[in-house]
This record gives C-alpha cells, structure tokens and sequence, in this order.
DNA sequence: CCGACAGTTGAGATTATCTCATGCATACAC
DNA sequence: GTGTATGCATGAGATAATCTCAACTGTCGG
C-alpha cells in the first residue's frame, strides 16, 4: 500500500489561488468555477494535514504552511508550462499552414508537394482547401495562393506577390478527337460536348465558353448544353474522361496535358486578365518555412514548360 | 474559448516513462497499470500533435520532441515532489504523538496541555489515548506516559525515565461525609459504598482495596459491593458524583482534589510500587518537540504541591 | 438599507482516468 | 527450432475525480 501522492491538479489550484490570492482570478485563470477550487484546496488541506489559506469572508491570505509550500509549486508549475510552451512554439514553426482552392491543390499543388517536402523535411504542411478565401486573423492561416486580377488593388493587410497569369484553354480527352474527328478550327468544336467551370466565375466576372468563341469570332454556338461543374478539378476529372472539351486554367490543366490524358484540340489561349499570387500577412514577417514555400513554390512555376506540352498536345490532336 | 493546457496527470505519466524508458516500470512508480500510461501517453502526443516517443516492440525510445519536452517536465515535477515532501518534512516535526491512558489523558495530561502548548506554539500535539501499550514501531506515536513499576526491568529498545511514584487514596465527595458522617478511623469506611477501578489492576498486580484496609489492620469489610469501572475517568467522575468512595491513583485524583470536588477521608497513602514514567525509542533522538515535552511534563509533575491538597482535603472531612 | 462581491458547501452531472482482457511482435531459454 | 515470457497497444466498460450549479453567509460600498 503506498501513500497517496497530492493530486495534481489540486497542487495547480493551490499555486494559481496562492498567486492571485484570490479564488475568483484563480478560477478565471484555470476556466473553472470558484466552487471547483474551493473543493479542491480543502481537499488538499485535509490529505497534508494543514491549514494552506485562511479564510477571511472576502479574502483568503497563505497561512504559514501555504507560504512554505507555495514557492516551489509555483517554480514546479513554472517549468512545466514552460516546458510545454517551448514545445508548442517549436513545433508551431515547423508547421506551415496554406490556403488555396481545392481545385489548385487536387490538380497541381498536391501533385507537386513531395519536391517541397523533400527540401524541408522538418516542415508539416497543412493544406487549408476552401472555395472562399482565408482569414489569416483567424483562421490559422501562414501563407495562400489565390485566383486574383493580374493586376490587383493594394490590400493595406497584405503583401502580394505574382506567381503566373492565367490562360483559359480548351483541353479534352484524345479519345474525343477519335471519336469526333480533328478538329481544324474553332467551329468544329460547335458538334462536340462541352464541359463547364463554375468554380472559375461564381464570384468575379472570368471570361468562359461565351468570351473564348466570341474571340475567335465565331458565333452561333449552342452555350447551354453541356456538363456544369462547381470545381475545377472534378471537371478536369470529366474532360479526362471524354465528357466533352472544357475550357480550363492552363496552371490546372498542365499535368493531364504532360501525361496526354488531355489535349489542346484548339490552341487558341485567352488571356484571363487573372492570376494566381501569393498572398500573405502585411508586416508578419514570414517564418523560414513560409519563406522557403514562397521560393519553392516560384520555382515550380519557372519550371513549367509550356512549349513542350503545347507542342505535344498540338500533334495529338490530328494523329489518327 | 481558450486552448486546453495539457492534462497534467498525462505530464506526469509522459515524464516517468521518460525517465524509466520503460512504461513498466513508470506504471510501478505511479502505482498504474501500463496500459493506463499507454492510453495517457498516446493521448498526449495526440493533443500536442506530437510524438514522443519511438515505439518498439519492447521498449519505448524519445523522439526529438519528446528529448525536447522531457527535461523541462523532470524539472517541473522534481519541483513540485520537494515542495510536497518539504512541507510533510517539516509538519512531521512539528507533531507530537504522546501515547498514555484515556484516564490518565483525562484527569491529568488534557487539563494541563494548554501550558505546553503555550510553551510551544508551534507545536501540534497528538494525544493517542488507549489501554494498551502503544507500539513505537508501527503506531506512529513519537514518546508515552506509561503507569509500570516503579522499578521497571531494563527495555533493551525504550529508554524509561520515572516521574512519579503512584500512591493509591481514598477520595471522595464531601457530600458523602454529610451523609454518613465523619471518619474517624478506616473502620469507619465499613458504613459507606466502595467504588472499585478495574483499570489499575487488571494486566498487572496491583493493589485494591483489600490490600488498602488490610494495611491498616482492619478486616472484615464486606468489599464484594459497590460500583465497578474499568476506566479511572469514568471512576473518578463516579466519586466526584458522590457515588461513594474510590481508591484512586493520587496523581489522577489531584486536579478534584484540588477544586474540593473531592477529599481524603482518611490520609493512608499506600505505596502501589508502580509509577508513571516516559517512555520512547532508544537510539531515536527525541525530536525538538518530544524533548520539550519531557521537560515539560517533569515540570508539571515537580510543581504539584501534594501538602497543600492534603491540608484543604484533611480539615474538609471534619467540617460540618 | 440594499445590492454586489467573494468564498463555502452539498448534490448531482460530467469527464477523466483506470482496469481488464486480449492481441502482437519480439527476445530469451531450453 | 520451438515454446514461453515480456513489454507495449488497444478497446470496452467500470470507477473515481472533477466540475457545475444553486443556495448560503458575511462583508463592503453606494
């Protein structure tokens, strides 16, 4: 049979009332009631055996007992919150939060993260995917990579910086081509099934299948028909299926294009008058992993090579 | 909405296995199971979003967070154990446990305990009244006041100091003289109600009434009747009640002496060749307490003024 | 004089902690 | 090589600790 130790969170009661020598801010602190405390002191003093406040009816002072134990409660306390806290800020700069669409991240930065990984394996990046944009007060957020105008208005909270403007492409299954036939100008895109983004628009006026035709100064074409998806990947995902020609951002389209599940059957890019940029809090100076997300992230986009898959995607649209 | 601080019975079941490296061995320590550090454990690491320790299949290794998290916790909970064992150390040495009789505890020692306590005031003693001989090793009690012979055979595990020799006395109330007169002689007695108490005599020989009257010679007083109590309060109180006359020990009888509640009908001390003496463990040295209370009681024993209680009780039983 | 305040207390609700039994994968002894 | 022992993990359910809530008490200040 052993003697039974204090409970802990007894001793916690104790010091937080000894510190404040008052109940009340005591409970405050620890976000319980009054009453809690009250119990647990008094079951304290009743396991040791002694007095620790004494009770006046609005105040309660250390008695002699109480000032003997208290100092090295509150140096015991001291260091396993501190401990704890150390703990807590470290991990938290390994931690980089990010917040993009989930279009973005299913279609192109999930598919590259491992690169980014592999450069700073001690950083946990968490993904914060959402159709609205982040709150960096609140939300938890480091760093975003948002669908903004090429050429933005100042944000007085935020410092934004460019990755790539954004083309709209139509891009479709080789299959289609097999099924429908090469297609040779904008026109004969009128006999075959269209696919449509609303992720891209629902919000902000974005150019779609209406501004793309008008631009090759082709009218006529039937706009209503056709299949209506509120994500861009899950379109993507259906044009790569053969549900028809979607008109895509070229960022998101860029890794079905270099693997040919889709094509250009039309290489005819209208300029969004949009972008992606990266988007973080003014005058928060970002930690070393957001810093090196923003590198790494600028990187990835130099690196694209868009001639290549033009060229390859150009040569599949006629071959029989 | 506040974020929760890691429980701190998790802290704890964290920095024991840490320092064991072993869950088994923690558990022993913290008088749990295993499985239940396991569970706090695992917990823990969930809420910090953490691990803390690298799982084998029999053993447990820390991880750089738990190498991190360890020795500010080993700090924190070395702290908070001396805070507690210092305040146990030092309230230990300020209890007293004095072992005597419940009669001798009442009539003599309680009476007189508010002078110790004057003396020392911060000391808290602790009175452990029972019939039998309290056991040093396993009943916590730290000096007693033991009635034994007077001569007392060698303890090879108690030092013995005598305080006072034990005279047995005739007392009673002296609304008993009022009732059946004045005693002139022992034989005198034969009229009035004996009170016999059972508690000097019965562990070890002791004399009673018969040895009282037959050392004055007298014989033939019917001692079959009368009361009977096995606690010298208990008889006292009877006697002081006018329930009859009570040999008693002088040193128990002295306080009512005193006050008058009780006389001496007839001045025949006889000598019981026992005696109460302090008794403690040999080789323990008396704590600062348990010295001061030798001292003390010797005092109190030494200013006892017996010629005086024997005039006022003496001219009491003629007075009418 | 009355309302506010801080601490106390008992009863009951809620949550944390623990036990127990089972499983898994080694490590060790024969 | 095989069987047993060992240490950790886990889920389910039991137990104990902790907490809330409401009512009470005695000051204090307006």
């Amino acid at each position: 049979m052993h003697t039974p130790a204090p409970p802990l969170s007894a001793l916690r009661a104790f010091e937080a009332a000894a510190r404040h020598l008052s109940l009340t801010r005591a409970a405050e602190e620890l976000h319980v009631t009054p009453g809690a405390l009250s119990h647990q002191i008094r079951g304290l003093e009743e396991l040791l055996g002694v007095k620790l406040f004494e009770r006046k009816v609005r105040a309660i002072a250390l008695t002699a007992a109480g000032r003997q134990l208290y100092p090295g409660l509150q140096t015991g306390f001291g260091h396993i919150r501190d401990a704890v806290a150390s703990l807590d800020a470290a991990h938290a700069s390994n931690i980089l939060v990010v917040s993009t669409s989930p279009g973005l991240t299913s279609k192109w930065l999930a598919p590259r993260l491992y690169r980014f990984s592999d450069e700073f394996a001690d950083v946990d990046v968490r993904i914060s995917s959402s159709f609205t944009n982040a709150n960096f007060e609140t939300d938890g957020v480091d760093i975003a990579v948002r669908h903004m105008r090429a050429d933005p208005a100042p944000d007085p909270a935020l410092e934004i910086e460019k990755l790539a403007d954004i083309a709209l492409i139509a891009v479709c299954s080789p299959r289609l081509i097999e099924k429908y036939g090469a297609v040779k100008n904008v026109g004969d895109l009128a006999r075959f099934p269209l696919i449509h983004d609303e992720s891209i628009s629902p919000r902000v006026q974005a150019p779609n299948w209406s501004e793309w035709f008008a631009a090759a100064a082709v009218s006529g074409v039937d706009l209503r028909r056709g299949l209506h998806f509120n994500s861009a990947d899950h379109a993507l995902d259906a044009a790569g299926e053969g549900a028809g020609v979607l008109l895509a951002h070229d960022l998101m389209a860029y890794d079905d294009l270099r693997t040919g599940r889709l094509i250009i059957p039309i290489d005819l890019p209208l300029r969004a008058g949009r972008a992606f940029h990266l988007v973080w809090p003014k005058g928060r100076r970002p930690s070393r992993a957001a810093e090196g997300f923003r590198r790494w992230i600028k990187n990835e986009i130099a690196v694209m090579d868009w001639s290549r898959i033009k060229r390859a995607a150009a040569s599949k649209n006629s071959a029989r």
